[in-house]
DNA sequence: TATTGTTATACTCTATAACTATA
DNA sequence: TATAGTTATAGAGTATAACAATA
């Protein structure tokens, strides 16, 4: 899946043909038929993420935070006194892998980390002053820009649902 | 891929913890919380992709086909006659990507590339007979496996106003 | 011995430029 | 000149093994 912003999807809308043509010669480049893909839930729920992360992106790209960088500022908010393997494991994210992103946020003065007292082995994860300070724009360019379009796209009480089930998914599928 | 299965226990009260001086040493390694995180749509919207596409593979493993790969089986069987840069654009597949996964289809003997002779420059994409077979097979075990399922966790109804959410952020977010 | 953070590594996905052969 | 398929390549994302420091 790409959909990048270089690439324009072929016949996405199209819903009807161009009659301005005259009939001659038949160009039949007609839209591709998705079939019984549409009916699958995967498909969808991919090509879904991806315009939803695109457009986050767009949204908090002032502050140059992706998807997974602002989850983690979200729980180092909500989680204080955390070490790196509570945070990784909450996120679905292996210790390995979350040493260079930390790295990346600490190097951006984001957050920070504290070897324990307790357990020299633990580092304790804060959120610095400008950690805070980033996250909160985040959290308003979200809310006012991000979500609410998709509020004013599936109406309130559906995105409610939607999420609902996405959680539910997540969860116990 | 890890998927924590780290169930948030949804506090949703208790603005105050009412520690109750936990006698000798306090082993207080209570589950993270998620907080607005997982009001965030794109949260959720990943979380639940990860699990679909894990239970995917699992549902079709006998087959050896991931998502991608039944995508464009499914493509091909609905789009006769269709080249290589159509079926790529369709599924958001870049080209150059494209490649490399009809080398592996056609090494399974499951489609074969054909020279147009309209334009000797493209190559017209076709199920083989086997390919055919394991399309049948693949949609017979998603339906019964990973459809069903999904289907007895929400109820139909749900799954359909899932879908249909879904297909709507795809096509007009 | 077990665990935390870390390094190294590998494999998949995705993205872009450029080549070839046709048109 | 432009297009279809291809190659090469680079960058993310994700996965596992193993090591040093600490428990």
């Amino acid at each position: 899946m790409t959909v990048s912003k270089a690439a324009p999807i072929n016949a996405a809308k199209a819903s009807r043909p161009a009659r301005k043509e005259p009939a001659a010669a038949a160009v039949e480049s007609t839209a591709l038929q998705l079939g019984e893909l549409s009916e699958h839930l995967g498909y969808a729920l991919k090509r879904a993420q991806l315009k939803i992360f695109e457009d986050f992106l767009r949204c908090v790209a002032p502050l140059q935070l992706t998807p997974a960088q602002f989850s983690v500022l979200m729980l180092l908010d909500k989680n204080p006194g955390r070490n790196q393997t509570e945070i990784a494991n909450t996120l679905g994210i292996l210790r390995p892998n979350f040493v260079a992103m930390l790295d990346g946020l600490e190097s951006r003065d984001l957050c920070a980390r504290i070897r324990s007292t307790n357990d020299r082995r633990s580092h304790i994860l804060v959120l610095t002053d400008k950690g805070r300070a980033v996250l909160a724009r985040a959290k308003k360019l979200v809310a006012a820009k991000h979500e609410a379009r998709l509020n004013e796209l599936l109406g309130p009480a559906n995105r409610a649902a939607l999420l609902a089930m996405l959680a539910t998914i997540a969860k116990e599928f």
